[in-house]
DNA sequence: GCGGCAGCGCGT
DNA sequence: CGCGCTGCCGCG
């Protein structure tokens, strides 16, 4: 083969390689990550450079040459281009996709990578003068927008106003039609909100943080629900921007976290850019390429954001580092915080993880001297604990799943004006619509699962496939009109309560009541400052909204994550118990929080209740070893579905059959099996799961199973995809 | 992922 | 005989 100078091109393709390119006509070479058009087949597409060589891999005739290079500076930096090609690798997942799948849309389209100068605002006289309260009542965007530049003397750029709630920038508009604000001339440095005085155990992890700048190292900060990580973050990230560095911080979810982004915002005006789903494509763009020119000091993302650019990193936080959604669940399957680990690790700089329950991977670190522990376990200022009570409701009457001995407590803390909070993971009215006559039950056509009846809408709905349908008022099956629900959700437990508390204002946070935009910070300003005295929601529910109030909490099922099929549920219900706990409890005395359970002798509440969550990870972190299950095993995951029902099984037994080829005596082939649920949205669905004691010998295998599993004659019948440590086992 | 192409059923 | 659908292939 004769030496010719290649390219190599990572295209948008589900391929394993790269493939080889000519540098275009004028002869000019791209640099790794910049953005090349190449041909591809009959088509154009965007590809990324990863590198380039004398010697092509296919014979010199073959070679297309490229057709135009997007970027005269790479646009990916050294770092986040080597951080991606290790992240294919590791995940297994084509680096094309990842590459490209990295950018923000217009970008990944060919778009051009030119950067809007910063756009400045401030008050005008008249803005000033301006009364802002009477404004907040016909134009509450308005007023919000106004509030913001009024924080600051110095003008402030569109950036300090991406955090608000809402379309910020028809307000902005129509604030300037009032002469209420007006462009300015870029402000020096804006200036930077006081730090507030750290405790004493702030003030150690603060420590340990900053001494750790400048070179690698992980630490993992568990501190209890209120002890004030976010002031820890603070002064970590003030010790960041003062060596002229840039800090980014992971969030799982950005719409739960509002206030967290507001508080990062006081502090560095202007010099912030947060990305997550919901900006449009500009605005992502905007951010994105704000980062990485090195224009913001501070990123606030969600777990795509792991992959922005920043010259002068300088510091990863990852907060609620045990949350899954930083685990991408569908097709390029990473785990954020994992590669935050080695995104610091290459740049050499530390990485702090946040949680009030750390996940068993990072404690496993942490104890194992990997991570370095950073303990907060005192809530800060006067606050104390909640108190937790196991409620045994075996044999118990129950009002909408609510025992007497709950509502006899609702009653006693509305009383003394305290607030509510009821958990039940559970949307709709009712779980199961059932005929009472023939014992019919109404079922999702395209899974195997029951549909949820929301009364509100008049509908049943599969919460798995989004399936839905209006609800009938014959059975289905032999016409009785006797049907009835059995279970409860959130609904009817809203129903109830205003029945039992009809003086008392109820506030239901589920994803149905918070889908329209702008409901979810409606709901909360209900519950903060309006006649909201009961809260009732899911999941949502646990995040850390700021509910100062809240001196009674009630978690209403506590039994679903005890018997769970997944290994990871006892870590999950410890998780959300003891998140949803921290809710209750206020400055002036401590919360309670009543668990109802039809278990109460179960070890893992009795640990949980006696010594905390700290104790009971160490614990199932010690079954985990005994079971030889992650973190103290390896664990990937192949995979399949398809319309027709043998095709997943069929394809997995010729993985299994290649993969036992492969593997060493250390590596285990289990399965195929079916999925827990196998069928879902018309989809039979199968999995084989693949386990190590070490990560070697499972990549080992991985690395020469993976490529070849496109060539097994059942591959082109099914959907299939490798999933490397996964999170759920469905 | 996507466009091209072969094979095939179905309609006129 | 033509058209559209399905499955399969290859892309540098």
């Amino acid at each position: 083969m004769p030496d010719t100078t290649v390219v190599q091109v990572a295209v948008p393709a589900p391929m394993d390689q790269t493939l080889d390119y000519l540098p275009p006509a004028e002869g000019r070479l791209p640099a790794p990550g910049a953005r090349v058009r190449v041909p591809f087949g009959r088509r154009q597409v965007v590809g990324v450079v990863t590198g380039g060589s004398t010697r092509a891999r296919i014979d010199g005739g073959r070679l297309k040459a490229i057709t135009e290079i997007l970027d005269s500076e790479p646009l990916i930096p050294d770092a986040v281009l080597k951080l991606g090609l290790w992240a294919a690798g590791y995940y297994h997942h084509p680096p094309g996709e990842v590459l490209t799948g990295m950018l923000p849309t217009p970008l990944r389209q060919g778009g051009r990578a030119a950067r809007k100068p910063p756009e400045y605002w401030q008050l005008t006289a008249d803005g000033h003068a301006c009364d802002r309260d009477r404004l907040a009542r016909r134009a509450r965007r308005q007023a919000a927008v106004l509030a913001r530049l009024a924080e600051q003397a110095e003008a402030l750029p569109t950036a300090a106003l991406a955090d608000l709630e809402g379309d910020w920038r028809t307000a902005l508009r129509k604030l300037a039609e009032q002469g209420l604000v007006e462009r300015a001339a870029p402000s020096a440095s804006p200036p930077t909100a006081a730090p507030t005085a750290l405790n004493e155990d702030q003030q150690r992890a603060a420590d340990a943080i900053t001494d750790s700048l400048g070179s690698f190292s992980a630490h993992l900060l568990e501190g209890v629900t209120g002890s004030g990580k976010t002031e820890v973050y603070l002064a970590a990230m003030d010790a960041v921007l003062a060596r002229g560095e840039q800090v980014l911080l992971l969030v799982p979810e950005i719409g739960l976290t509002p206030q967290l982004i507001e508080r990062f915002s006081a502090r560095v005006p202007g010099r912030i850019a947060v990305l997550h789903s919901a900006l449009a494509d500009g605005e992502r763009q905007d951010a994105w390429l704000a980062a990485a020119n090195g224009d913001v000091d501070v990123l606030i993302g969600t777990r795509s954001a792991l992959f922005t650019p920043l010259p002068r990193a300088g510091l990863i936080i990852v907060d609620e580092e045990h949350d899954p959604s930083l685990k991408q669940q569908e097709g390029f399957r990473y785990n954020a915080r994992d590669l935050a680990a080695v995104r610091a690790r290459n740049g050499d700089f530390p990485l702090v993880l946040g949680s009030a329950t750390p996940s068993l991977e990072s404690l496993h670190n942490a104890l194992a001297g990997r991570y370095r522990l950073l303990d907060l376990p005192r809530r800060a200022g006067a606050a104390r604990p909640p108190r937790l009570e196991l409620l045994d409701i075996r044999g118990q009457p129950l009002e909408a799943g609510v025992s007497r001995p709950v509502l006899a407590r609702m009653d006693r803390h509305l009383a003394d004006g305290g607030q509510v909070l009821l958990f039940l993971n559970r949307r709709g009215y009712a779980p199961v619509l059932l005929c009472h006559d023939c014992g019919w039950v109404a079922s999702c056509t395209r899974c195997d699962a029951r549909l949820t009846w929301h009364q509100h809408a008049g509908r049943l709905r599969c919460h798995h496939c989004g399936h839905e349908r209006p609800v009938n008022r014959h059975c289905e099956d032999c016409g009785s009109t006797d049907l009835r629900d059995v279970g409860q959700g959130t609904e009817k437990l809203e129903k109830a309560l205003a029945d039992r508390f009809p003086d008392t204002g109820i506030v239901r946070i589920d994803r149905d009541s918070t889908r329209r935009k702008g409901a979810m910070t409606d709901l909360l300003d209900r519950a903060r400052h309006g006649d909201g005295r009961i809260l009732l929601g899911t999941q949502m529910l646990a995040k850390g909204h700021d509910l100062p109030d809240i001196s009674l909490v009630a978690i209403l099922d506590c039994d679903q994550g005890l018997f769970g099929a997944d290994f990871r549920a006892p870590e999950r219900m410890a998780q959300l118990i003891t998140q949803v706990s921290g809710r209750a409890g206020r400055r002036d005395r401590p919360g309670e929080v009543l668990l109802q359970t039809h278990h109460p002798e179960h070890p893992l509440l009795d640990t949980l209740l006696r010594e905390g969550y700290g104790r009971v990870a160490r614990t199932m972190l010690q079954q985990r070893r005994d079971a030889a299950l992650p973190p103290h095993t390896h664990m990937a995951l192949v995979r399949a579905e398809a319309v027709e029902s043998r095709a997943p099984h069929a394809f997995l037994e010729e993985v299994r059959h290649s993969g036992e080829r492969l593997a060493g005596d250390d590596v285990l082939l289990m399965g195929p099996v079916p999925a827990p649920m196998e069928r879902r949205a018309g989809r039979y669905r199968a999995q084989l799961l693949i386990q190590a004691p070490t990560r070697a010998p499972l990549h080992a295998l991985l690395t020469r199973l993976v490529p070849g599993l496109t060539e097994l004659p059942g591959a082109r019948r099914v959907r299939w995809s490798v999933d490397v440590d996964p999170q759920d086992m469905f």
